[in-house]
DNA sequence: TTAGTGATATATCGGAGCGATATATAGTTG
DNA sequence: CAACTATATATCGCTCCGATATATCACTAA
């Protein structure tokens, strides 16, 4: 039986506790979301195929008079996400809108090319900012994984942001070529 | 009138000299794919958005039996790719199953664990090969900007693949914990 | 007290993107 | 000349993502 990564997102989410759906889309969105987004409309339905396929199984919790349905990893879901863990990862994608600017930028003026890189840097040093802020929390969760993941995503913003740096003075560097100092 | 940022990069990828949609699909596998990709799905219905928004010109140009239309970029079209490229970048994703597969690696025990991370960096490697193989052919189109973005490229990947390996022996190291020498 | 705001909870829709495939013709090579 | 690869266009199904709809609940400020 074939699963998207999707569905281990939430297999690896519960494996500690039950959680309902909007649960993990917290989860994915405090921690995953860098390498690895999902939205409801994945999670929810993929909830339903796993409940069906015996690899989680749901309980009405709920809360008042809102209905919630907590959802608990079974012995089969822990088996199909260790095998899912062992097999070797497929997919690596990445779209940077800021790199595709920079690979045309021959399209504008020197100066107006910079901008572009300076943008990008200035994401990159947002983003870092998101993530510093949640390594406390990451390290009070006592989950090295998890922090050796985050930490590797600091230091690959870092060398982000440092890189478009050395790209900018590296373009106003011989720009000189046209109105010399 | 929105575009995608696809449709920029059809309208870059005639800037210099028309071309075909399979021209154009082409020239983006061996680019920026690596940041962007495109299929054909997107590339001959956006070619006609783009016809009928006056951004491109197709010509009929056959090869023999063969139909075939290049494009051209008109001077609207010229305006429009600049007009983007001077607009802040927005989107940016990343999407790798070897980093979420990290994340919830404590689900394994810690000598598979390591292989997680052995595959990351093989396939990082392989990665850099097909980068460094594309370096001559792009310093031959002297086209400074997809050379710095190719070399910046290089550079993270080289930087990835080396991170890989120091969380390896990380790994490595303190695992003494169970079974010492 | 009640109106408003924000968090919890589930569900669905449209659009974009992507891989795969279908259909042809043209050129090349054993 | 048969087989294979490259050129060229088109489409289908699937996943993914953002946005939105619908409720309930908790809290707070008028």
């Amino acid at each position: 039986m074939e699963l998207s990564s999707t569905a281990y997102v939430i297999l690896g989410m519960i494996r500690r506790q039950p959680r309902s759906g909007y649960e993990i889309k917290a989860l994915v969105d405090g921690s995953t979301r860098f390498f690895w987004a999902a939205s409801y409309g994945q999670i929810y339905p993929e909830l339903k195929r796993l409940s069906e396929a015996g690899l989680v199984e749901g309980v009405d919790e709920p809360r008042g008079e809102r209905r919630r349905t907590v959802y608990a990893i079974t012995e089969a879901g822990e088996q199909a996400l260790r095998d899912w863990l062992r097999r070797p990862p497929q997919t690596y994608e990445m779209r940077d809108e800021g790199l595709l600017k920079l690979f045309f930028a021959e399209a504008l003026p020197p100066r107006e090319a910079v901008e572009v890189l300076r943008s990008m840097r200035r994401h990159r040093l947002a983003d870092l900012e998101q993530l510093q802020e949640l390594e406390p929390k990451v390290i009070a969760k006592d989950a090295p994984f998890p922090l050796m993941v985050l930490r590797g995503g600091i230091e690959f913003t870092q060398w982000f942001a440092g890189w478009c740096e050395r790209m900018e003075t590296q373009l106003l560097g011989p720009a000189r070529k046209e109105r010399s100092s």
